[in-house]
DNA sequence: TTGAAAGCGCTAACAG
DNA sequence: CTGTTAGCGCTTTCAA
């Protein structure tokens, strides 16, 4: 593509300012020289190109997204959301991932405000600790956080806590009392902390002693020993499994299976996540559901709001409905068959 | 971030140009002017802005990724490839999805070229048939297709038909012979015509007749009744399924449950992709596989070769090697429990 | 080794 | 309504 404004202003008769108007203002250009003009775009094929323009005017139209991963369709459904409103609207997206690496997302973040980027959409392991998002709050640019649950900055999430009191005390209902919750090796993400929080308050409440949560590397292709043993062995195994998140509940079910037990006949599984996939399992898994999709919108449209100065002066934070997926994956208590 | 080049030469005290020459030539510049030059750009955090950059040199360093969706973790994938290698290398990436819609294609095609993206990476939907990818040869834009199986163009696949073929010989080694094939309702895929082809022929050779692929709609929550008719009743009742893609497969599987027809006893079933979240099922879900981490970099690869120049002659398509996942959800015909 | 100056493609005053 | 002109931030001759 190398023809140019100035092709076209030559090929229609006109200034390339004629041309840059009629492109950008045509009602302030004559009809027929607009008509002209138009023809000499057609004819030459040409396309303005972009850079010329967000150079001059600053502005790019691009918006930087920064996520750990598009393994986790978690991210990848938010991905979707956001790619549809944002192409309806005119504007590109540029993708990072991080891996929850904080290397990574440093350099993410810089390349993307190198190649000024009017907004960013992102998804960081902790929210409130980083410092780099009160380097851009600083450097006025604007971002909105997805899934990071903090009313520090703005963000759109599930009450993570409070689905997760919601989910353990569904479990409690069915009779459980000797709970445990399961997180990633990558626990330390403020909403898998507050995940924990949710769980502690629903057992306690219940009077129940919560336990500290156990780590489980769930891209090992089987569960580790040491975790088996501790969800099968003793007296006070555990009857049901409160998981910080759907593949890892997967995972979970697939290695207790291997291990001859059965869900949730033995064990009671509870999801965090609602991914789609998820009721595809048998038995369907039951889960927490977060509206993805619906999160990817609205951190969107914050953006927005933001960027085009619509400050809606709306308080920080938007918490977004979650749901509880029944599932079959949970049992009442008086159905867990004992230990074999 | 308003800092700019000039900034940088008046705090060091040095031209524009000298500032540039050590940023992009270091060895071209003395020492001592160096050093001096690099304490300006650190004391003044300046960070070279690309668009001038790219608008001047007309390199953009950026790419651009055009898939059907995120929603299916094939491409999400193949994604993750690309961007390991992309971000390595200082490329950035530009996304946008289509949703198989050939408007969209289109679209997406063209904002990104206006957006002077250096190469394209992209799955359409038939390329063989795609004018705007003779448009984008003729306008000389490199790209890579990925997932499309074709000869005549640039591509990196797995050999859809072979692999289509050998499992389906597979069903047929189990004793098979009424093996139906189930396509999405988008069928007219270059690939999922070729695995059709590879069906038919595996059939053939068998001296069984193939059958013509039954669409199935995937994104309904529940399995036709049209459709499941057709799967369970009937003295031609396939024993065994063959489907174009592992969500599908998925779909499918669940909608025979419901309809408590259990999998492999009743109905063996056979998937295409390989999603790791198929190994999670239970029984865990028969598929032919896809290395589509390694499709995204192979084709990553090739669209570095072409922009820098180091064509290596090499045949345009890249076929890379499929593998069978055995799963537990293909039964022997011994072992079928007849209808119901 | 460094600087002056031109110009990449475009927009936005400012005149006319 | 249209043209002239001056840059946006950077790289790149060409001289010095």
């Amino acid at each position: 593509m190398k023809t140019t404004i100035k092709d076209v202003a030559a090929y229609a008769g006109f200034s390339i300012a004629t041309v840059s108007r009629a492109i950008n203002a045509p009602h302030s250009v004559n009809r027929v020289t607009l008509e002209k003009i138009r023809e000499a775009i057609d004819a030459l094929q040409f396309s303005p190109n972009p850079l010329g323009r967000q150079l001059r005017s600053d502005r790019t139209r691009l918006i930087g997204i920064v996520l750990p991963t598009l393994a986790n369709p978690v991210f990848a459904e938010c991905l979707q959301g956001i790619d549809e409103l944002a192409s309806a609207q005119g504007y590109r997206l540029m993708l990072m991932t991080t891996q929850y690496d904080a290397d990574r997302e440093r350099h993410a973040i810089e390349t993307l405000r190198a190649q000024r980027v009017e907004g960013l959409i992102l998804t960081v392991a902790d929210a409130d600790t980083h410092p780099l998002l009160d380097e851009l709050d600083h450097a006025g640019l604007r971002y909105v956080l997805m899934h990071n649950d903090t009313v520090r900055r703005p963000a759109v999430s599930v009450d993570n806590r409070l689905a997760a009191y919601e989910g353990v005390r569904m479990l409690i209902a069915h009779g459980h009392r000797h709970i445990l919750m399961l997180a990633g090796t990558l626990a330390e993400s403020d909403r898998a902390r507050l995940r924990y929080v949710g769980y502690s308050q629903a057992m306690q409440q219940a009077g129940l002693t919560p336990a500290p949560a156990l780590e489980v590397d769930f891209n090992a292709d089987e569960l580790a020993p040491s975790v088996l043993a501790h969800l099968t062995k003793g007296a006070t195994r555990p009857t049901a499994l409160f998981c910080s998140n759907d593949l890892l509940a997967m995972v979970v079910m697939r290695g207790l299976r291997r291990a001859s037990y059965s869900v949730p006949e033995h064990m009671s599984i509870l999801g965090f996540d609602g991914l789609a996939v998820g009721e595809l399992l048998s038995p369907p898994l039951a889960s927490l559901c977060t509206p993805n999709r619906e999160i990817g919108c609205a951190a969107w449209q914050r953006l927005m709001n933001r960027i085009e100065g619509v400050d809606d002066g709306s308080s920080l934070s938007l918490t977004l409905p979650h749901t509880l997926r029944v599932g079959e994956t949970v049992g009442a208590i008086s159905d867990i068959v004992g230990q074999r």
